[in-house]
DNA sequence: TCCCAGGCTCTCT
DNA sequence: AGAGAGCATGGG
């Protein structure tokens, strides 16, 4: 992977896997829009984005090489070797939703942010996901300039039930607010989490009302980078009956949450 | 009208 | 410990 910097824009040379498009529209964020000039735009780590893709080429716009180092290169996990971990997988049916999709990733979202959203995700639909984050973040986020920043767990730690019903989150907003009262008091810590062996970082995200098994992997796996979680939903419930009845593939063993976004993708793309 | 959506909580066995 | 109802909202 080469860089450089051009007129304000990071352009990066690409010699792994990475397709932006599937990456940032596959079901793990939910800020990112497509414009009809062919670039993706959105908000991560209280850092707006706009960047492209022209084959092996992706371009940052109007950021810095400092910014990139210190958000994007993380965010889009460019230190980890998703063609030498997708060789790994000698399984059958999880090459074929390899082979198909190459390019997905899996981003490195702030903590907060994957924790809040995907207790947003319970028994709901994508469009409807993004809509509830966009109103959360408009409504109560920092204003970047034309884009918003994801409220802190501070911010959204000092609000009512009520003053989320904007939202149109349901059932939900009672669980955000726990969430960011037991995240902002300390009485669930992130810094300490991220320190955690997986089951004792599990243990702790589960003490936060609306987070259950799955929305606990997926904080895991797309918020703490914790490539071992295993979010099972009913997609992934249906591959597990239809393709694995008697258990994963071996060779998907330590890195099940990549191989997890792959089949999500795939299955739901049938 | 019913069913479903990247589920969880609560209650009842 | 395991099963089942109820839950807010909106799209198909």
């Amino acid at each position: 992977m080469t860089q450089k910097y051009e007129n304000g824009n990071v352009i990066l040379t690409l010699d792994d896997d990475l397709d932006l498009g599937l990456c940032l529209d596959c079901g793990q964020a939910f800020r990112w829009k497509y414009d009809e000039s062919g670039c993706w735009s959105g908000v991560a780590h209280s850092q707006k984005l706009r960047v492209s893709q022209n084959g092996d080429t992706i371009t940052f716009y109007d950021t810095t090489p400092e910014v990139f180092e210190r958000v994007w290169s993380g965010y889009f996990d460019l230190n980890r070797n998703y063609r030498d971990i997708v060789a790994l997988y000698t399984e059958e049916n999880i090459k074929i939703a390899c082979a198909k999709y190459p390019g997905i990733r899996i981003l490195k979202q702030d903590e907060w942010e994957a924790i809040c959203s995907f207790i947003i995700s319970a028994n709901n639909n994508i469009p409807r996901i993004k809509g509830i984050i966009e109103r959360l973040c408009e409504g109560f986020g920092e204003d970047l300039g034309g884009a918003y920043s994801f409220p802190s767990a501070q911010r959204l730690s000092t609000l009512t039930v009520e003053d989320l019903a904007p939202l149109r989150a349901g059932f939900r907003a009672k669980y955000i607010i726990d969430a960011a009262q037991k995240i902002a008091s300390g009485e669930v810590d992130i810094e300490k989490i991220k320190a955690l062996p997986f089951d004792e970082a599990k243990a702790e995200l589960l003490k936060i009302k609306g987070v259950g098994e799955k929305v606990a992997q997926c904080a895991l796996l797309y918020g703490f980078g914790r490539v071992e979680a295993f979010p099972v939903d009913v997609w992934v419930k249906r591959i597990l009956a239809e393709l694995y009845p008697k258990g994963l593939p071996q060779c998907m063993y330590g890195t099940q949450g990549i191989a997890q976004q792959y089949l999500f993708h795939w299955r739901r793309n049938i």
